[in-house]
DNA sequence: TCATTTCCGATGGATTAGGTCGGAATTAGA
DNA sequence: TCTAATTCCGACCTAATCCATCGGAAATGA
């Protein structure tokens, strides 16, 4: 996804590109784009010159949509799932822990939620961001933010 | 450790007992306890009549203390471990995606530290509570913790 | 001496995360 | 129309890990 970011607003990119670029086995990678296709957070375009666009910007890509669709709902534990659906467990009604995990769940989320896609790919690398120099983010990226992504 | 906070100051309890009122395998409560000891949160008394309490009043547990124990460090991610053994990964230097696992991992971990065993158990179902029955509590039970804890 | 209990190392089984493989369907361009 | 580049898809592998189980040795109070 950091890949297809640095790429928007440049056409699809391949899944041979970002495998060799990122040194990943290719077959994996189209594994989990199937999850993201899924999600609506990246589109494919099939054939030859095809690959992954993201349907948004990075800006409006939550890191939350990204982590849940490719590992499913935030769960810390059985009972304490972002998806109802999971949240049954048999100890609910006399386990008193039930609670904490849902402290933990929300903060999990609160964090990732707190951040976009923009936030892990830094400007100069954007695609988008060369072909318009203009600087005009507002997601104020922290200081360990810019020390990770310097590295990059 | 909810079942040793609810009878903390009555003396050892046995993992028998513990096993019997949590429906858990006692062979499995023997595995888990013995991080607890070596993490010194737990007492052990051997031979009759002895079994396990903790080393400190339940207000003074940390949940972040118990989980590590249990667990082991909070890492996330590889790359976003506690313990600063753990932190490397052949791909940090060129990661961008770093800087969001440690947002995480900081996310749980103040969750959990900012939860105490006391909070996990009620103080009518504390021993210690029945023998004083003067509230003398400051850690603010939330409204969501009391749901869950009423079920109990 | 005996019942109770912690202590401890070895073992087992089910699930899953992470990754592989082979080939069918689709499409742009020559 | 052919070919190379791609996505698409289902089946498979496999190493780790979580969640235990088991048998017995050591300690201790009654």
């Amino acid at each position: 996804m950091a890949q297809l970011a640095r790429r928007y607003g440049s056409g699809p990119a391949s899944l041979t590109e970002i495998a060799e670029q990122e040194s990943l086995p290719r077959a994996y990678l189209e594994q989990l784009v199937i999850s993201l296709r899924d999600a609506d957070l990246v589109h494919s375009t099939r054939g030859a010159h095809g690959g992954y666009e993201l349907t948004r910007a990075p800006e409006q890509i939550q890191m939350g949509e990204v982590l849940r669709a490719l590992e499913g709902p935030i769960a810390p534990m059985i009972c304490a799932s972002d998806d109802e659906i999971h949240t049954t467990c048999e100890r609910t009604g006399y386990c008193t822990v039930n609670f904490m995990w849902i402290k933990v769940r929300d903060a999990i989320s609160g964090a990732l939620d707190s951040m976009t896609l923009a936030d892990l790919v830094p400007f100069p690398l954007r695609q988008a961001a060369l072909e318009n120099p203009i600087m005009t983010s507002r997601t104020g990226i922290s200081a360990a933010a810019r020390r990770a992504i310097s590295a990059d």
